[in-house]
DNA sequence: TTATATGCAAAAGCTTTGCATGGGT
DNA sequence: ACCCATGCAAAGCTTTTGCATATAA
């Protein structure tokens, strides 16, 4: 767990929830916390309510709202999986990653690549668009491209 | 529309079909020739039952059946939207493209670009993944990265 | 003939919403 | 005090599943 990221990320997000002129309660700041701390990676709604039950805070209901309040104020990314599931992670303007996922295990890797995101960037150029977010999404299996193969 | 696409893939998904050991159904063959014409760009469920209906076949459980199948077989690539729909169309070995939302409008446009493809089999190369498939969704809006804003 | 495809309706699963209550500011 | 946040339960939606029937091979 990157502390950096967790107290940056926590400042700014309180900062642009009071701004928003929302007010604090139990189920948020739960939420938030948790976010700060192990929503570094993907974490869906239900894994959120099932880590806030031992503290006794933050019905599904909570959560779901809380979730969609942080993703509109840009707070969170959002991923739509492929079991109907959207997953949340945390964003931090200075850090950024995509998924690369595992067909065999299902394990979900984050990884960086500047050039991805050179290349990602010139496209945005090229057709004319500003962007605000993308996504990118890798499956595949372990090993190179050689013939061998499972 | 493009027939040289349209054709090829029937050809395939006929052929994968059958080698599956898969019969060919009223509603299936209704589906599958739907995609062939219209599917280039991204279809759900729901608008492909909508589209069948004139034609009086095609059940929304057979519908969600179908795509699944040619899912399965590697026919169609599968994108799960923010509205919680998952989208479908065809995939061709030979032609791969992604999409790019504007996020005023919802239009969805598709682009292609060699270097985002060239960085991404980077990626797959240096983490030492063979890739079965990748998805890249831009969001932007209309005008460059002036400053002038929306 | 025999296994598969189809359609209807019911069920399942994630997410949203209505409403009364509790709690920030 | 005022208004927002919370929680429960019910509703909404997409997608899946069970089952009887129709149909391809």
């Amino acid at each position: 767990m990157d502390a950096t990221l967790r107290d940056r990320w926590l400042e700014r997000a309180e900062q642009r929830l009071a701004g928003a002129g929302l007010r604090a309660g139990a189920a948020r700041t739960a939420v938030v916390e948790l976010l700060a701390r192990e929503g570094q990676c993907l974490l869906s709604a239900q894994e959120v309510t099932d880590r806030l039950r031992p503290e006794g805070v933050g019905s599904a209901a909570s959560v779901y709202r809380v979730l969609d309040e942080l993703f509109e104020l840009g707070l969170l990314h959002r991923l739509d999986g492929r079991d109907g599931i959207a997953r949340y992670e945390i964003a931090d303007p200075e850090r950024h990653h995509h998924h690369i996922v595992d067909e065999h295990t299902g394990e979900v890797r984050p990884f960086t690549d500047e050039r991805l995101e050179e290349a990602i960037a010139a496209v945005g150029e090229r057709l004319g668009m500003r962007l605000t977010s993308h996504e990118v999404i890798l499956r595949g299996v372990r090993g190179r491209s050689t013939t061998s193969d499972d």
